[in-house]
DNA sequence: TCTGGGGTCCTAGGACCC
DNA sequence: TCTGGGGTCCTAGGACCC
């Protein structure tokens, strides 16, 4: 097997970047989209402009607030919307290499191993790929090329915004060493202060760790996992058609709620979504998983194996409700409420799914893309209202169930 | 600070079977 | 009246990522 070069792709402050894009008078202020200020949730993306205030994604945003001044944009995000963005991107991506794997709405990896002989140098297909970025949907993006996935995605974490880093096989080990240990995957908030207590800062430092040891500590596969990558081991596999594992919608209150009727209303709007979801994707589950989460921010799980795979929204609501009415937290205050199908039934090929349930392809996105314009221009001219599509279903109209 | 919503993967215990 | 060992499935919880 020879050696690959894997490519990682992220594009900048993505949800705001679309925003700033789409609306002139955006730019060079600071833009949050995320939860509406005032009510319960956090900051989903924002621009360079609002994280010189010290804003970040995942923070609250009473605390975004906080922190902003009053010329800040603040923007629900339009996930579906982005998401035909991210399509156009990736179909962009393809033109370089046939190898494109989709890692979330705003990144990619792409093989390009033995593309010099067409593109020229690494540092050539890099500047490649964000000119076909750029052109496709008028972003800027951040490019690592490397070895493998870990070492291509913090190069191109290492630069940002606009960034292009290559690291070579021979420098990998120089690279990473200096690099904070919550640089490696699977490090999170846990785990970080658990290394540092054993006096640990860097990745350096914890190539120090015996192997043993690092498994004794986190577990056979974690620390094994965490010995590689600190010496620039890890994955250098590209997987264009991974699907997702699970399908799943939840909600959080806006106070918490334990009214019978409306979290029955909540649950039921929860299975339809899932039951559309899945259907369209082609997909049938066995495996039923109800998430509640408590006034204490305790989260429980509770899942059922049904007989049959299903995609049909009564059957989800039937089995979703009988598990909650099981319970032990039935008629608690719940501040969040969820539901995920997972299991998928193998007959359900992906090739016969496909032709029953085409993913939208390149020119689809770029039309709807278009249209959410068009209708965004009209709602400017008009006031937001301007827009209604007569009725909506009954159990969409109640599906905010945020108790005010 | 007071913590969204969409996911992935791993661990561990118990049931069950041979 | 004492009780192995291994494999697999199911379930709950947890850590992490974007």
């Amino acid at each position: 097997m020879p050696a690959r070069r894997i490519l990682h792709i992220d594009l900048d402050a993505f949800f705001a970047s679309i925003e700033q894009r789409d609306h002139p008078e955006y730019r060079r202020r600071p833009v949050v989209v995320g939860a509406e200020p005032g009510r319960r949730g956090v900051v989903a993306a924002c621009s360079y402009e609002a994280r010189r205030y010290g804003v970040h994604s995942a923070m609250p945003i009473s605390e975004a607030v906080r922190r902003l001044p009053p010329e800040t944009v603040y923007l629900r995000p339009r996930i579906d919307y982005y998401a035909c963005v991210s399509r156009e991107a990736l179909a962009a991506l393809g033109t370089i290499s046939p190898l494109v794997e989709s890692a979330s709405i705003d990144e990619a990896y792409l093989d390009i191993s033995g593309l010099d002989s067409l593109f020229g140098p690494p540092e050539a297909i890099g500047r490649r790929a964000k000119a076909v970025i750029r052109e496709a949907v008028g972003l800027r993006a951040s490019v690592g090329i490397g070895p493998n996935r870990l070492v291509a995605k913090l190069a191109s974490d290492y630069r940002k915004p606009d960034g292009l880093t290559v690291v070579p096989r021979e420098r990998v080990q120089a690279f990473l060493d200096p690099l904070p240990l919550t640089a490696l995957r699977g490090v999170g908030p846990k785990t970080a202060p658990r290394l540092r207590q054993m006096g640990l800062r860097t990745i350096a430092d914890v190539r120090q760790v015996p192997l043993l040891e690092l498994r004794r500590r986190f577990g056979h596969l974690a620390g094994t996992r965490i010995y590689a990558q600190c010496r620039g081991q890890a994955d250098d596999t590209v997987e264009p058609g991974r699907r997702r594992q699970s399908i799943s919608k939840e909600i959080t209150f806006d106070s918490d709620l334990c009214e019978v009727e409306t979290l029955r209303e909540t649950l039921y709007w929860a299975a339809q979504e899932v039951g559309a979801l899945a259907r369209r994707a082609g997909r049938r589950g066995v495996s039923l998983t109800l998430k509640l989460r408590l006034a204490d921010f305790t989260t429980h799980t509770l899942t059922r194996s049904l007989s049959v795979p299903t995609a049909e929204d009564r059957t989800l609501f039937r089995e979703a409700w009988g598990l909650y009415r099981q319970s032990p937290w039935s008629g608690k205050p719940l501040r969040l409420i969820g539901l995920s199908l997972s299991g998928w039934d193998p007959s359900d090929a992906p090739s016969a799914q496909r032709e029953l349930f085409p993913e939208a392809g390149p020119e689809e996105d770029s039309k709807t893309a278009k249209l959410y314009r068009a209708l965004d221009a009209v709602r400017e001219k008009f006031g937001k209202d301007a827009l209604h599509f007569g009725v909506l279903p009954a159990a969409r109209s109640q599906s905010p169930k945020r108790s005010s």
